[in-house]
DNA sequence: AAATCCAATATTGTCGACAATCTAACTTGA
DNA sequence: TCAAGTTAGATTGTCGACAATATTGGATTT
């Protein structure tokens, strides 16, 4: 079975073999262009990348140690397999953490930045009303509410757990269940209050918005996923 | 210069020999055996563990990934310096880590469990009555009150981070400032008020609690750290 | 025909060696 | 004397090969 990987490490910027392929397993991974569940093997990745076992396996490794594989000692490594409860676990976790990251934004957000966002949510109204399609749009670049909210805490612990370890499993999650928030001016609407509350220093006020945010969130996501499987019952 | 570390690979119980150097390296480091900052050197490390430098290399990997050591590429790897703001920044990780765990408990704890919890609590507080020497002693083993409501929670995500990467910093750090918290009768009680609550079913008592018992134990990390900063100088 | 056992094959785990890069000591020049 | 440049040494990154384990397929037995 061949899967379709990009190509031959068409360009390695990394200083190391090892993180550039570190880095395109798990862009491969996190696009589904690998899919959930199937088998890592290590000799047909290795001659895809071109490369030696060796950094592959480092790879892999680290590929683990973000929770995108399971492995198993004499086996080998799989692409994970998301359920609904790893997803809300997940979403659990966001809960607590970005919470934790809203207030401390409340606290510590400049006014200049706090600018920046209004007008960054200003752009994103105006996509909604320009744009038909209901998307809103966020998929993780710099114009992503919630990565601008999780930087502003300064917490480089929490900020590397959230952007590196638990988004990547989130936009996994997205290729897949073409979820794509049902109502999008609702979530506008919710990023603005927590905005309102950051401005005013108000960081308990900040929290409970983020977290009941993220709570709906969850929410949706549960609705739609054990619709979807109905469905394909 | 020559790390005292236990021995080579005294007994090997893992199917793989790059998992037992892991293990056996995250002890080393978190006892501190192997000093905060000092270099890691993969041949003097593979000659003590008698293993060649491939599964080493892989180890180190995995210890990157638990935040135990930073690598530079083709330079090496070093053990972590913590200095308090990486500390401080753990412990607000674990503020809303663990009050959301509090929480969560609250809502799914057996009643078996709960009373094991108290009888825990009261044989803590035996301890403290009968030895005079005010250490709390809940080394991470499965005494650590801690440890048990993180695991009550049933979030597999959340009780791996903690449990993983989040404790094996803060045991380090444990080791190195000889902390052992001023006052374990208060932090007993507190956690006693923690278990009622759970008890009760009151998530957002129990999570409230939760917090405030971290936060005062960060306050007081803050201000030893401080202290000794202070006193070195 | 189904289940068990066994051999052949493929895959993972480990090793030693070579290439690329960094580090440290020495030389050279101002 | 100090700074920059250079060279020798050591360390990290990568590779291909071998050993150990798991998987697959067929043969054998009931």
């Amino acid at each position: 079975m061949s899967i379709p990987v990009s190509s031959h490490l068409v360009s390695l910027r990394s200083a190391t073999l090892s993180e550039d392929i570190a880095q395109q397993l798990s862009s491969a991974i996190v696009k589904g262009d690998i899919p959930q569940g199937s088998k890592i093997s290590e000799p047909e990745l290795a001659k895809q990348y071109g490369v030696s076992r060796g950094p592959l396996r480092e790879a892999i490794v680290k590929l683990e140690g973000l929770g995108l594989v399971t492995r198993t000692a004499n086996v080998g490594a799989r692409v994970i397999q998301l359920n609904l409860q790893d997803m809300l676990d997940t979403f659990t976790m966001r809960e607590a953490l970005e919470g934790m990251a809203a207030r401390l934004a409340a606290d510590t957000m400049p006014a200049s930045e706090v600018n920046n966002l209004y007008d960054l949510l200003d752009k994103h109204q105006a996509h909604l009303d320009d744009n038909q399609d209901e998307h809103y749009l966020q998929q993780g670049g710099n114009d992503d509410f919630h990565l601008r909210i999780i930087h502003a805490s300064q917490n480089a612990k929490l900020i590397r757990l959230l952007t590196e370890e638990l988004y990547s499993v989130i936009r996994m999650y997205r290729r897949h269940t073409a979820d794509q928030r049902s109502d999008p001016r609702q979530a506008l609407r919710e990023h603005r209050a927590i905005l309102d509350a950051i401005a005013n220093h108000e960081g308990d006020l900040a929290e409970l918005l983020m977290r009941r945010h993220i709570s709906r969130a969850s929410q949706l996501l549960k609705q739609a996923m054990e619709h979807s499987e109905r469905a394909s019952h």
